[in-house]
DNA sequence: TAGATTGTTAATCGATTAACAATC
DNA sequence: TAGATTGTTAATCGATTAACAATC
């Protein structure tokens, strides 16, 4: 039943939970279709009802899709029925980015810690939370049982804190350094890197210098 | 030749690239091999040789390739031989991040522009840059020829920014914004939603609520 | 020369799509 | 009932990998 889904089916589930999250807000309706939702993504129909079979059956011939209960299953599915904490790591300009961020709100997560392993950011307040020293990483891991983390610190010591927080229990990853990661498979990563994204548009892209 | 390069090969270029960058920053070699390179980033060496061999030959059978030509390569292939001028659309906690970020210079790019619609903040300081209104959006955008934007703007007003830089001339946008962008063909969009990642890797921890 | 590694072919693997019976 | 849409099967499409001749 739930065996061996692909990680490609797992990874479009959350912006079919984003759609549908965008479908109520808008009080329209209160039934979807794959078509309809196929439509609004870009992606067929056939992909979505096929994504959705290796779960279950939410749908009903002819109607579709109760909206509110497909949001349901698959917040169950993807184990968002809770609020995750998760640890910041790094107090610069874009750790302040994401601890004032609001959109983790209502979608599954909640900044729970800060830390920097600067002595001037140590103490200070951001978005309700004091930045905490490094050293007390794994401690408050630990205790919390935090398995999500969000690194936001330069490239170089990027792979001595995810050694870090892997060893203190850590086993999701948000990393924004630009480098890849060396972790233990039972730990996931993923990526965000700006410059990344853009290289790969800029092929696509006439290069200017023809003048 | 140059014919129908699947985008999956694409987006895997600017990761080569990073590695190599990295590899010729260490100093401890001229040449790499495909078997290094894929230890490194975790991928096939088979899979590097044939993506490499999509755009032409830069091996040599029993070296390897050369660093630094190989950089080259990939920078030319890329159009990353000159520096690109970004816009950045939104002057809020990410934008602030993302002018301050020093991780553009030296892998093709340059926030060149910043918008926002507050008063509060037009005109302000960032990083060097002077926010200007986004009533200057179009005229900027146009005189300049500039063909890429990064969008940080909340995700009611995104799919109108969006509309509005598509006009102007735009065809490479990185958002932030955690919706999906309607575009013509011609524009890539490159999305960037932290919660989505996380709810990805979600589905593979164990909820803690067995309590 | 012997060892290493490329570029490429063919085989394998996996993901997407078209089509449709079932049924609301 | 007629129309719409699901869940699923089989066909198609595309990507990855194994293997190896060529050759540095």
């Amino acid at each position: 039943m739930t065996t061996e889904i692909p990680d490609i089916v797992i990874g479009r589930l959350p912006i079919y939970l984003r759609e549908l999250r965008q479908l109520a807000r808008e009080e329209k309706q209160l039934t979807t279709s794959s078509h309809e939702l196929g439509r609004r993504l870009g992606i067929s129909s056939a992909q979505i009802r096929k994504d959705l079979s290796h779960f279950g059956e939410f749908g009903k011939q002819g109607t579709g899709y109760h909206i509110k209960y497909l949001i349901e299953q698959l917040q169950q599915i993807l184990h968002l029925t809770q609020e995750w904490p998760v640890a910041l790591i790094g107090a610069g300009y874009l750790g302040h980015a994401i601890a004032h961020y609001n959109g983790f709100q209502h979608r599954g997560f909640r900044i729970a810690w800060v830390f920097d392993n600067d002595p001037a950011k140590i103490g200070v307040e951001m978005n309700g939370l004091t930045v905490q020293s490094i050293d007390e990483l794994e401690e408050t891991i630990q205790q919390n049982h935090t398995k999500i983390a969000i690194i936001v610190v330069p490239a170089n010591v990027a792979q001595k804190i995810t050694d870090r927080l892997v060893t203190a229990g850590v086993e999701s990853i948000l990393s924004y350094a630009p480098i890849n990661l060396k972790v233990p498979n039972h730990v996931h990563v993923s990526y965000s890197d700006p410059v990344v994204q853009m290289q790969q548009m800029t092929y696509y892209l006439q290069p200017p210098n023809s003048r």
